[in-house]
RNA sequence: GGGCCCGUCGCCUAGCCAGGAUAGGGCGCCGGCCUUCUAAGCCGGUGGUCCGGGGUUCAAAUCCCCGCGGGCCCGCCA
């Protein structure tokens, strides 16, 4: 049984041009031919073509030649109609009857059409996400969730074991801070008319910006009496100026927190202006006593992420997004895991004291041409050295990222490690690679994927959780569902309520994820409420209302005499392209796993619900009275619903019957 | 100052890694199509110096160099 039509013809031509080449004297690699392989611009020019300059060349015979050769190789498959050489190329048009029985038997001998196992399958853990437990998910998150997610299930069709992980950063400064803030007001349970993680959030932000504001005011008695005093130098007023302006930020952002919710900011505000302590101090202790699980500490701390991580759940299970593991990064410290990698960077040739503390001189490995190489580092410039420990003793996020890799890749015994990862993590995350193959974890190194993606901005808004200006994933959904759901009102007004409200919902979490996983991550992505809550454009509301289109047809019939197929009719353009097409998915679902570039997968959907949707005007398909050629028209739309079913759950959309 | 990423019709985007045939979609705008399988659709029209300049090549949106523009990073933050 053919897994996969289209990699079937491929091959078909690689083994002939390779063969030719053989005979000219060349061993060609059979890969880069493959890669040489692509559909002509036009139908008329042929299905398949391959571009022979370059072996010509090699060969050093006229292209011509070469290619009439290859040609008629081709030319004696059972499947060819015919082969020929244009412009530098081969291009080959099959038999459409063939073509068409071979691309629907494969179809509907396989349930799960569309996955093709790698022979080997390897061991794969996604981690994404990963979320400062301390605010709400944001749509910055949601790129990460969404290309996360994608990746998992791509890589799973293609038949690796996938392990999807959760990494919370319960270790850091940020949670010290609202640990903190949440002990002055006196650690209270979180009140029931608001998410968990939406009253932290608020809470960390104010604690940050109220210890920020004390600070400043500090800072600007200071030069105020300087001023007074001895008049001051210009470069004083400049500085005064410059605090003035922030002092009014914060004020600014203050303000707006206060609106949201007064009583709390009250209390907040309160407690902290007449707090006396010193707060960096106090985030030390926090820090420190946590890294040594205190008791004290580890009640307090664990309380306020617990109630982060019930928010984010909530909001993560709203997109049907789970995760096989949470791993909370303290207990890699209580582990004494993270102590073992720094007891081996001791040992390390590239171990240096720096400004003081203990560190690796990444830097110093970066300079070995091969070892970047082989990471698959690209930064040329210099790499500072990677700090392991504060002077106070307490450790930093990559130092435990280092340990947290190294547990990853123990834990699961997993051959591969991708971390999805926001671009401005770039430097940090070549450190712990390099790192890593300092101290000796060189297999872990060298699989260690950093799968980075470009930041989402929203023009003329600058995001920040520290400031709490920021777009959660929960507002969006929400502001998405209730687009959706007038719409889906106006048009569809004979279903009962509980229909439409389950339309809506699948359709707002289907455009959100669609929109963030199927464009290249390596875009900046320039997020306008506009076009992400539009429901039109290139969108999955489209694709889901095609399926539904093509289901509908579907289910007007009894079933599909797949005996009674008239295959001779398939040589119709549209309902040859559209075969072609179906055959052509299994190939590009593995593409996108392989490549790791859901965005691919993302495209074809398109182009084929375009192709169904034009043929669905051109032709009628039921009411088609020639059965061979009806039995045909039926199985075209079962290929269609079925791929586009497959390739949207693949992009964790539920597909629906009608919408 | 150094480094990384991005730059394709008015706007968004595919193609770039692995150079090859007419740069493919969408939004917008203009004009048509619901007594026929879901009009969230279809058909026609509009719109492109592939940021600029060099170079490599038989061939460059794609590779290399120099610029320009935007974003990000260069912390005992994450």
């Amino acid at each position: 049984m053919v897994l996969n039509p289209y990699r079937y013809l491929v091959q078909g031509i690689a083994s002939a041009v390779v063969n030719i080449g053989k005979e000219y004297g060349l061993e060609l690699n059979y890969k880069d031919v493959v890669r040489l392989i692509t559909e002509p611009p036009s139908m008329n020019l042929g299905d398949l073509g391959v571009s022979i300059h370059r072996f010509a060349k090699q060969a050093r015979v006229n292209p011509i030649d070469f290619g009439e050769k290859v040609a008629s190789t081709l030319r004696n498959n059972s499947e060819v109609s015919t082969a020929k050489v244009v412009g530098g190329y081969v291009n080959v048009f099959y038999k459409p009857d063939h073509l068409g029985r071979l691309i629907i038997n494969s179809l509907k001998e396989n349930p799960n059409y569309g996955s093709e196992p790698v022979d080997k399958p390897l061991r794969i853990i996604v981690e994404h996400t990963s979320a400062n437990p301390i605010h709400p998910l944001h749509i910055g998150h949601a790129r990460n969730a969404f290309l996360g997610d994608t990746l998992a299930n791509l890589l799973r069709n293609r038949g690796h074991v996938v392990q999807t992980r959760f990494y919370i950063d319960d270790t850091g400064r940020q949670v010290a801070i609202l640990a903190l803030g949440y002990k002055l007001l006196g650690e209270p349970e979180p009140p029931e008319n608001i998410k968990p993680d939406e009253w932290l959030g608020r809470i960390y932000a104010l604690t940050n910006l109220l210890m920020e504001l004390k600070d400043i005011r500090n800072k600007l008695k200071a030069i105020e009496l300087k001023l007074k005093t001895t008049g001051g130098s210009e470069e004083d007023l400049e500085e005064y100026r410059r605090f003035v302006k922030k002092q009014d930020e914060i004020v600014a952002d203050l303000d707006r927190l206060w609106s949201l919710d007064k009583e709390l900011f009250d209390k907040l505000s309160k407690a902290i202006m007449e707090y006396d302590g010193d707060f960096e101090k106090e985030l030390g202790k926090i820090m420190m006593s946590y890294e040594k699980g205190e008791e004290w500490a580890k009640k307090l701390v664990r309380k306020v992420v617990d109630i982060a991580l019930e928010g984010i759940k909530i909001t993560l299970k709203n997109l049907d997004i789970d995760f096989n593991k949470w791993d909370y990064e303290s207990d890699l410290v209580w582990s004494s895991l993270v102590e073992k990698i720094i007891g081996k960077a001791k040992n390390s040739p590239y171990f240096i004291i720096y400004k003081g503390a203990e560190a690796l001189d990444t830097g110093k490995l970066a300079k070995n041409k091969e070892v970047i190489e082989k990471l698959g580092i690209r930064i040329r410039g210099e790499i500072p050295p990677l700090i392991l420990r504060r002077s106070d003793g307490t450790t930093l996020y990559t130092t435990r990222d280092i340990a947290y890799t190294i547990y990853k890749f123990r834990d699961f015994n997993a051959d591969k490690v991708i971390n999805i990862i926001g671009a401005e993590q770039r430097l940090p995350q070549a450190q712990v690679k390099l790192a890593l193959y300092a101290i000796g974890y060189r297999r872990e190194a060298e699989n260690l994927i950093t799968y980075i993606y470009e930041m989402v901005h929203i023009p003329g808004m600058k995001m920040s959780s520290r400031r709490y200006r920021i777009v959660t994933l929960d507002w969006m959904l929400s502001e998405l569902y209730d687009r959706a759901k007038k719409e889906v009102d106006s048009r569809r007004k004979d279903l009962p309520k509980e229909d439409r409200e389950r339309i809506s919902r699948e359709l707002s979490k289907a455009a959100v994820k669609f929109q963030m996983a199927s464009i290249d991550p390596l875009k900046p992505l320039s997020f306008s409420f506009e076009k992400a809550l539009s429901l039109k454009e290139n969108s999955a509301p489209y694709l889901m209302y095609t399926y539904a289109r093509a289901n509908s047809v579907l289910s007007k019939i009894n079933s599909i005499e797949w005996d009674n197929i008239d295959y001779s009719e398939a040589e119709h353009p549209t309902r040859k392209k559209l075969l072609w097409l179906i055959g052509k998915y299994p190939w590009v679902a593995s593409k996108a796993a392989d490549d790791l570039s859901p965005e691919l997968l993302g495209g074809f959907l398109i182009e084929l619900a375009d192709h169904f949707n034009r043929w669905y005007g051109e032709e009628r398909i039921i009411d088609e009275k020639d059965p061979g050629i009806r039995n045909l028209k039926l199985a075209i739309t079962y290929g269609v619903r079925h791929v586009i079913g497959h390739g949207l759950r693949l992009f964790g959309i539920n597909v629906l019957p009608y919408i």
